[in-house]
DNA sequence: GAGTTTGAAACT
DNA sequence: CAGTTTCAAACTC
């Protein structure tokens, strides 16, 4: 051949010699036609797999997730972070060399998978919708690397292409451990469990996500587990996951997500608002399917750390063993069977159930009404999570919060828990056998109350909500309790409480005309996660309203950094939703679209810009440049798709580094951009960006030419711009806020799908 | 521990 | 829907 004068296609182009190899051969030829890319595959062949350019490769890496190739490296306590890292370890590989290809290929172990997979053309055609496919791949790739790990229990992932990484083993052995000691517990609660069985049906939402940690059916059994139990567990639940959260693989995060999902009774999608929450989706299973994925990544990274929360929200023993309690983070929340225990242990220990069939028959057993309502329990659940973290802090990774406060302090509380714990039940019982509807039984006790429960919350606080309520009557949204559904508790300090078991009539009459009035009213708070749940705050079970977060904050004085901000309470950052001023949420600003300068470019432009978004725009810059990291979560913060928080370095002078880069971290220097943007970053590598201006700014820049930017302003009225709401329908949350959130540039379709549904 | 501040919830 | 009031938690002293 001649090598100048031959004709297209050289650069792809194997060497001659490979070429020889295959071009005789049929498959090649097929190849061939299919892609010029494609030509390099006959992969066997070291150098063919060379031939391809790192540039090439990019779009392509992102689909990739090279665990195996470096399973060492990958299952670092990286992988912990979930989901994004997946893909995120494999893209990168893949990208920036053959040799990534070529390690690629070695770990599928098939050839096929991995020439069609380091396809760059496919790649880059291929839509949001389909990212999560690269997950099966990962799993199957994955799959191989990691059975030496997993053994068997490839077995128990389901059909849906789990991934399970190496990391699984991790979890695996710290499960074993877990489960050993807790076996006998388990049994326990089974035996609790029974009694609730009929309700566990309707409430099984909890029961899955509690249990989501299990993954499996094992997980219905375990969340009957007494308050006091759960407290008690709370500590090994605490080392377990301590020594388990690392180890959390990707895969078995997806894994047990994916169970979730594929619940029998329909698809259960995590709020974009809360990681932590989970909405029926109905049949929606495969828009579940694919938001998993993508919600990881973003959980994980803000939440990286959120330990309790996030072990709470996804851990899941790769064997598929209860983890009983522990899982539950025991005081990580308060199950609505939880509730149920404890109203029957009010009644009388284990025997009455008298009133567990009450709750669930409320607000509780209400199936999902849509698609997207949002099950109560579960925001109980998570509330009880996200309270239980702002306890004890468990956001590490949190920059504002220590990482000394989160898990040492847990533990101290769980020390003090088991303590507290049978204090618990005393009180339990001294309350409701006293009903607390007459506070005034007995002063000296309710004083006692009050020290245990400052003991608790300043310890731990584990599941108590411990209200104080004087004039509600515990039945409005102040109370805490009433506001996560459940009972007020002898460790309450509120006066005139109607809320308990035997106004049960009028509770349940309460919460429906307050969810008529606010349909939120009841649902997950944040999370924490992932919500957030985020992730990482620390959600205070003190926290009323569990669906604040959603909504966002309206600080106005506190900067988003007291706890007056429910946002930096549940440890996550504000997000679209959200009204505040002079914002500085140290777990990351809202807005994406940092121009301050660039506001002046576009008031000159427009000349129009409110003040308002000016001082928005420059809360949003300032915040950048502040160096905090920005978890992106913001943007998904909206209850689609919050899945994909991310941690970004927005601007150069962001000293700290990102938290978690999970999905797809990176930092954007966009020096020349005049613009800065908090991006975010899909789960998946492609860094599919889009430019989203609030009021029709046009002056987004896309940061890279491989990656669009999705970028938020805040809307100049403040109202909230909530840009990446949940597309999918999914999220119950409907917003009522403007959307001034307009898409510069048709991008892929978002991750969350939410964008497309975006009122421009 | 009392008083103040804060912002969500409730109300108008 | 906007403004005001009420409320309870968070915070300060």
């Amino acid at each position: 051949m001649d090598p100048p004068e031959s004709p297209p296609a050289p650069a792809a182009r194997p060497p001659s010699a490979a070429v020889s190899l295959y071009e005789d051969s049929p498959v090649f030829d097929f190849i061939n036609s299919l892609s010029p890319i494609a030509t390099p595959k006959p992969l066997g062949s070291a150098q063919s797999v060379q031939l391809f350019k790192s540039s090439d490769l990019v779009p392509a890496s992102s689909i990739f997730t090279s665990p195996q190739v470096n399973p060492q490296k990958e299952y670092k306590p990286r992988t912990r972070y979930g989901y994004a890292q997946l893909s995120q370890g494999l893209s990168p590989i893949c990208q920036r060399n053959q040799i990534g290809i070529s390690s690629c290929i070695e770990l599928s172990g098939s050839p096929t998978i991995a020439s069609e997979n380091c396809r760059p053309s496919e790649y880059a055609t291929i839509l949001p919708s389909k990212w999560p496919q690269p997950i099966p791949l990962g799993s199957e790739i994955l799959g191989d690397a990691n059975k030496q790990d997993t053994d068997g229990k490839a077995d128990h992932s389901p059909d849906v292409g789990h991934v399970k990484l190496s990391s699984t083993c991790y979890d695996q052995n710290g499960i074993d451990q877990l489960d050993s000691s807790t076996s006998g517990r388990n049994v326990q609660e089974n035996e609790l469990t029974k009694q609730y069985n009929d309700d566990l049906a309707a409430c099984s939402l909890n029961h899955l996500i509690s249990r989501s940690g299990t993954g499996n059916a094992v997980m219905s059994k375990s969340d009957l587990s007494l308050e006091a139990q759960q407290l008690s567990w709370k500590l090994r639940s605490d080392v377990i996951f301590s020594k388990l959260f690392m180890p959390m693989d990707q895969g078995n995060l997806e894994d047990s997500r994916r169970k979730l999902f594929d619940g029998s009774t329909g698809c259960y999608i995590q709020s974009a608002a809360d990681d932590s929450h989970v909405y029926y989706a109905g049949a929606a299973e495969g828009v579940a399917t694919n938001h998993d994925p993508k919600m990881l990544p973003s959980v994980i990274q803000s939440q990286l750390v959120s330990n309790e929360y996030f072990f709470d929200t996804f851990k899941i023993p790769s064997d598929g063993m209860a983890l009983s309690d522990h899982q539950c983070g025991g005081m990580h929340r308060r199950s609505l069977f939880n509730e149920k225990v404890w109203t029957s242990d009010l009644s009388g220990q284990s025997g009455s159930n008298l009133h567990h069939a009450n709750i669930c028959g409320d607000n509780y057993m209400k199936p999902p009404r849509s698609p997207v309502y949002a099950l109560p329990g579960i925001g109980l659940h998570l509330n009880a999570v996200a309270s239980n973290a702002s306890n004890n802090k468990p956001f590490t990774i949190n920059p504002p919060l220590p990482p000394e406060l989160n898990s040492p302090t847990t533990i101290v509380s769980c020390s003090e828990t088991g303590l507290c714990s049978s204090e618990v039940n005393t009180l339990i019982h001294d309350d409701h056998s006293s009903q607390k509807t007459m506070p005034s039984v007995d002063e000296s006790c309710q004083e006692s109350y009050k020290k245990k429960r400052r003991k608790l919350q300043n310890g731990d606080g584990g599941s108590c909500r411990c209200c104080s309520c004087k004039k509600s009557k515990c039945l409005k949204l102040y109370c805490a309790c009433f506001a996560a559904k459940v009972y007020c508790s002898g460790l309450c300090s509120c006066q005139g409480c109607l809320n308990n078991h035997t106004h049960e009539e009028t509770v349940s009459c309460i919460r429906k005309r307050t969810e008529s009035r606010n349909p939120l009213a009841f649902a997950p708070t944040l999370t924490r996660a992932c919500d957030s749940g985020s992730d990482f705050g620390d959600d205070s079970n003190n926290t009323p309203a569990s669906a604040r977060h959603k909504r966002g904050c309206n600080c106005r004085k506190s900067s988003c950094l007291k706890k007056y901000c429910e946002c930096f309470q549940s440890g996550v950052g504000c997000s679209m939703s959200c009204r505040c001023e002079s914002c500085k949420n140290s777990f990351g600003k809202r807005v994406l679209l940092l121009a301050t300068e660039k506001m002046d470019k576009g008031a000159k432009a427009k000349g129009t810009r409110s003040k308002e978004e000016k001082v928005a725009f420059h809360k949003q810059d300032v915040v950048s440049q502040s160096g905090d990291l920005t978890s992106t979560e913001d943007l998904f913060a909206t209850p689609s798709l919050e899945p994909c928080r991310s941690s970004i370095l927005l601007s150069s002078t962001c000293s700290e580094p990102p938290v978690s880069t999970v999905g797809c971290s990176s930092q954007l220097h966009n020096s020349q951009s005049p613009m800065k943007a908090d991006v975010l970053f899909s789960p998946s590598e492609t860094c599919v960006m889009e430019p989203i201006l609030v009021d029709g700014s046009s002056n987004i820049q896309e940061v890279s030419s491989s990656c669009t930017t999705r970028v938020k302003v805040v809307s100049p009225n403040k109202k909230r711009v909530s840009s990446l709401q949940t597309g999918t329908g999914l999220s119950p949350i409907g917003r009522s806020g403007r959307k001034l959130v307009l898409k510069s540039i048709p991008s892929f379709p978002s991750l969350t799908g939410d964008a497309d549904s975006e009122p421009h």
